[in-house]
DNA sequence: GACCTGCTGCGGCATG
């Protein structure tokens, strides 16, 4: 060990360093060391996963420290999770074996006895959620300055999962109310893996200046073997409804797929059909076939399939095991691992992964974050995501040390022509997505962090906090440390009066002659409830037992009737009981069995994701990474779009009606539905179009007039959503309040004129000629 | 047309 760096760290970190065994310092380590012991200022560490980001940050840290005791915690880390906290907590104790710096954590499943421990003798390092530094202002305000008086270093893991997200505003909500509370003046540490324009996290790390913050980042790009694989649902060889011209085109299209599925086929199909409790899934489908294809590949190695909905994980699971069942094989790969399942499902599927033993895990985003699962040969994905970013950190989690590759696969699935299919479903929507963000995820783009939101729900709960830890505030003294000083800058003088006479309206707080604000009874039962510390929402659930055992959690309003069967934990389970009271669906080992349903609020696609769609529709350039199926289909779809004129024109008139492509994202989308609604004109939409119905060409470039002129706001347009609020609080603002914020959030008027615009200018074009 | 995250303090009793 020669480095420079090494020769900053105190002796005992040296120490530890030589009983790791390890020869060398990472790069970014070695760049850390010295910009962390010699004292600038913020910093921002970006690596692969494996990295040893944590070190980077932590080595100098800890030597810095060891020179300087004192009894205060000198530095924080900040996890989003409390896997990866304890995770981490054993690697900083090993780091800290020969120095004199404690390590702490307070979290929810931390004894009493650590907390009380660092209450009395606060000092070195402290690992933390931010719902437990949450419970800190509620529970121990007074003895907040005494804690954290000399606090060094914050250092947030994972910072990217807090960028824009509610869970970021509170987070930096609470460490300017820390700074603000005890006088301290931290430097902080941010560490990523995935970032796309390092700005956004500098201005979360520094709102005031952003330029300061110094960036380091890992070297070395991975090697990349990714695939996406074209499947269609229900497939259909009707074809007499379709135009003539198209026909070859699709024809083409089915034979490719039928001798493509005939290939890949596994005999899964009889087994399921020989099965007579299974009447409900003895169809094949094409589930059966990426089943199949999946239990091939994954016979070795460790594997993650991520899915977007936690339904289609279970029922792949089931299809998996039900092939394994039936293949003879005693040793069965398959494991499911999502938020819905039991702690101790979930910690028995991480320990399966971290003994590296071959398995294949069926998972949502639980397992997108850096917990320690060892070494990942290939990830699957079932349907494209909505985001690039999400692309992007799912295929990190393989090939993640310098030197090994990458491998991912995404099955991306359609609905097969039939002869109700919408113009929208023959150009394959999902494989075009698919297809999208790994184009985009090539070109190194990310969707852009909005940094400008208002954020009033999590803003009622700092305010609620606040009154909560101090007893009665002014509304000054809340103005200045939330908004002044505070994470909520965008936020006006005048909508923070609105939102504290929005609580007071609805009994949240209320104002003392002495012309203080304190919490009302609403608002002291509100922030007495455990549920208070976390600033985002949450469903209330029933938990499913079998025996002593919990399997997983089902929406409460979800819950199916005793009797009835259902896939959790990608097992069949027959429900025996419910309990209403203790919230408890009681369950036996059953045969059949169906997928339960999670309902959640629906995501937001970028505008660049559905230009990127229209760019590839309208490019004729062989895309290398797709199967047979996925060309044959793209091939389909370029057609189908060229000739029915959703790219040149973007509109198709019909007898009464026009449907038009606008190809804008959620926002811009969503606004030009409300710009009908504003105009009385009645509208259906799919996914990629919006038709205009018992509407003349005449009338619908009039009214792509008024939208392109720009004469109604937003707020104007905001007025007519249905669904208004949607964070935890927002129930407590004012209507004109929420107007105001969706009208920023979630429309996008400016794309909506535009594209109003250059359609209007071809519409004209159209009817002189 | 979706996913995920988080979480007290205290009284009472048994044990060493």
């Amino acid at each position: 060990m020669s480095s420079q760096a090494f020769s900053l760290l105190h002796r005992g970190v040296q120490e530890a360093i030589f009983k790791r065994g390890w020869k060398e310092l990472h790069a970014i380590q070695a760049e850390t060391i010295p910009w962390i012991i010699e004292g600038h200022g913020h910093l921002l560490i970006s690596a692969h996963t494996a990295g040893g980001k944590t070190e980077a940050a932590f080595l100098p840290i800890i030597s810095t420290l060891a020179n300087n005791p004192r009894s205060s915690v000198q530095a924080l880390y900040i996890g989003p999770l409390v896997a990866l906290i304890n995770d981490q907590f054993e690697r900083l104790e090993t780091l800290c074996s020969d120095v004199d710096v404690p390590v702490h954590r307070w979290h929810g499943s931390a004894s009493a006895t650590e907390k009380r421990k660092l209450r009395d003798s606060p000092g070195g390092i402290l690992l933390i959620t931010p719902e437990s530094l949450e419970s800190n202002f509620i529970n121990y305000g007074k003895h907040l300055r005494r804690i954290y008086a000399d606090l060094k270093f914050i250092v947030i893991d994972e910072l990217h999962s807090f960028l824009s997200s509610v869970r970021g505003v509170h987070l930096r909500s609470l460490i300017a109310r820390l700074v603000a509370a005890t006088g301290c003046n931290p430097r902080l540490v941010g560490l990523s893996a995935t970032l796309g324009d390092p700005n956004h996290a500098r201005s979360f790390l520094a709102p005031d200046a952003p330029e300061t913050v110094k960036l380091i980042t890992g070297k070395g790009d991975l090697t990349l073997q990714f695939g996406i694989k074209a499947y269609l649902h229900n497939e259909s060889k009707d074809l007499g409804y379709l135009p003539r011209w198209h026909i070859g085109d699709l024809y083409n299209t089915l034979e490719g797929l039928t001798t493509f599925q005939a290939k890949e086929k596994y005999p899964l199909h009889s087994v399921l059909q020989n099965d007579p409790d299974d009447s409900q899934s003895v169809t094949t489908d094409e589930l059966d076939d990426i089943a199949s294809h999946i239990l091939h590949r994954c016979k070795d190695h460790t594997n993650l399939i991520f899915g977007n909905a936690k339904q289609s994980l279970e029922v792949l699971a089931d299809r998996l095991h039900a092939a394994v069942k039936s293949s003879g094989s005693l040793q069965d790969p398959f494991h499911v691992h999502h938020g819905s399942l039991s702690k101790e499902v979930r910690e028995e599927t991480e320990a399966i992964l971290k003994s590296g033993k071959p398995a294949t895990v069926l998972c949502s985003s639980t397992l997108e974050m850096g917990i320690d699962i060892g070494s990942v040969w290939r990830v699957m994905q079932l349907d494209a995501p909505w985001t690039v970013a999400s692309l992007r950190q799912r295929m990190g989690r393989s090939g993640r040390r310098e030197g090994q590759t990458a491998r991912m696969c995404v099955y991306s699935r359609d609905d097969s022509p039939h002869k109700k299919s919408s113009l929208t479903d023959l150009l394959f929507p999902k494989l075009l997505r698919a297809i999208a963000l790994a184009e985009l995820m090539f070109s190194r783009w990310l969707e852009p962090h909005d940094g400008d939101r208002f954020h009033l729900s999590t803003l009622v709960h700092q305010i609620l906090s606040c009154l909560r830890e101090t007893g009665g505030m002014s509304s000054e003294a809340l103005f200045s440390i939330l908004i002044n000083r505070g994470a909520f800058r965008k936020v006006s003088k005048r909508m923070f009066l609105g939102v504290l006479s929005s609580l007071g309206e609805c009994h949240f707080i209320e104002q003392i002659p002495t012309g203080e604000l304190i919490l009302a009874p609403e608002g002291e039962s509100v922030t007495a409830n455990r549920d208070f510390y976390a600033a985002f929402a949450s469903s209330e659930e029933f938990i499913v037992r079998h025996d002593e055992n919990e399997i997983g959690k089902l929406q409460s309003s979800l819950v199916p009737p005793i009797g009835e069967d259902i896939i959790l934990g990608g097992r069949r389970w027959r429900v025996i009981d419910v309990h209403s009271t203790c919230k408890t669906v009681f369950v036996s080992v059953s045969e059949g069995g169906k997928a339960p349903l999670f309902r959640g609020p629906g995501g937001e696609i970028h505008n660049r994701v559905v230009d990127e769609m229209h760019i590839i529709l309208s490019s004729d350039s062989e895309i290398p990474y797709l199967d047979g199926a996925a060309q044959t289909l793209l091939k389909s779809a370029r057609a189908m779009a060229r000739q029915s004129g959703v790219l040149s024109a973007g509109f198709i008139v019909r007898d009464n009606s026009i449907q038009w492509f606008p190809w804008l994202g959620t926002r811009g989308f969503l606004t030009l539905e409300l710009q009908a609604r504003c105009s009385g004109i009645a509208t259906e939409s799919d996914i990629l179009s919006i038709t205009y119905r018992n509407t003349n060409f005449q009338q619908w470039q009039e009214h792509l007039s008024l939208i392109g002129c720009g004469e109604r706001t937003a707020l104007e347009l905001a007025k007519h959503m249905k669904i208004k609020t949607f964070e935890k609080f927002d129930e407590t603002i004012r209507e004109e309040l929420l107007d105001e914020t969706n009208s920023r959030d979630r429309l996008d008027l400016a794309s909506a004129s535009s594209i109003a615009r250059k359609t209007l200018f071809h519409a004209k074009s159209i009817s002189h000629s």
